[in-house]
DNA sequence: GCAGATTGCCTAGCAGCGCTAGGATGTGCG
DNA sequence: CGCACATCCTAGCGCTGCTAGGCAATCTGC
């Protein structure tokens, strides 16, 4: 019995460093870079034993993205729980999500850009897809007025995501940041229409 | 002369014969299947071929994104100029561009997920990244009030862009689409606060 | 009309990718 | 100690984007 837990656990411990050094070589030098052979050689085993904790490359990103989403959602609440008014805790969620979108794009990426084979916007999903969602949706609520407060929390959402990839990408120039943020937040203070 | 202009336009029709053929392609089956391989027999021509006319297949997925730009910004003017009022404009305008992506995803995934290398939000860029902007500008800037018109074009902008990922892969169901455009274009039009 | 220079194109191959089969090596049990 | 099992690595498959080098067809000057 010993033996077994033990063997456990050790495998439950390398396949947490193939997660790690996963994230980490794609936050140094992008996902581009995170190849089998060089995962293999980062953890210093060959190339098959990532297979036999993962099905596939897939697999190992996505692990990345559920610890993304768990660590996301943790800084969402820690923004919203620190804010005082309902209208300060919008802009400080709103605030933290962007900046965890700034601060670690790979891992961003892998939430959102790949890692398709997730389950969204199901209640019977897993819990860590569910909890960055209920976050904003605190944040969200007490300003819906007279609309769905889901629905309105998801369009907020979609603001900010969008907001963070047309900024990682170059798309929108980075001074006005803090601006548009602020106009977006704005617009979903005001009382409903 | 006529020897030398008669080669350059085949040649220039063949260029677009590659863009057209990894555009359907793309469109068909999807960008993991537009391998150049498959390209050049697309084409009926060996694969060398493609890399006398593009650096490699990164700029052929950039010229596809370009044609999406130019085809964005027509529709999107086409429904702001067919709009009555300012309202109706900026909800035709924002129905236009979700439409679209949600209607030709592979060309929109070339415009904003792949092909990173275009300029943007720049004032000397090339005018068919301009144009599409300078259509959602035109249908914002009435509704600005005190705001800055760019920056809250450029916010609405992330709006929808945020929709129409989060809706194509699936992280937000697609029941409440229409819903959400509206609670969308509601909060931009909305007398500023 | 014919040799020489030039252009255009294809065949073949390189290094790297994700992934897998099969054998070797080391460990625990009777 | 010897057997059985589990673990792991070497080697390789088919694919990718991309490129070198040679062949063939075309245009030019005589």
């Amino acid at each position: 019995m010993t033996i077994e837990t033990r063997r456990e656990r050790e495998r439950a411990q390398r396949e947490q460093l193939i997660v790690t050094a996963a994230r980490e070589l794609a936050e140094a030098e992008g996902w581009e870079a995170v190849t089998t052979r060089r995962l293999a050689a980062e953890i210093e085993y060959s190339q098959p034993v990532l297979y036999s904790h993962f099905k596939g490359k897939g697999a190992i990103m996505t692990a990345v993205a559920v610890q993304g989403f768990e660590e996301l959602a943790v800084e969402v609440r820690a923004a919203r729980t620190a804010a005082r008014g309902t209208r300060e805790a919008l802009a400080a969620v709103a605030a933290a999500y962007t900046h965890f979108a700034q601060q670690r794009p790979a891992l961003y990426d892998a939430m959102f850009t790949h890692a398709v084979d997730l389950t969204f916007a199901s209640p019977d999903g897993p819990a860590y897809l569910r909890d960055g969602f209920e976050e904003l949706l605190q944040a969200v609520r007490p300003l819906a007025g007279d609309d769905d407060p889901g629905i309105l929390t998801e369009t907020f959402w979609a603001g900010l995501h969008g907001l963070a990839m047309l900024e990682r990408s170059g798309r929108l120039p980075l001074e006005a940041r803090d601006h548009r943020l602020e106009l977006l937040v704005g617009r979903f203070t005001q009382a409903a229409g």
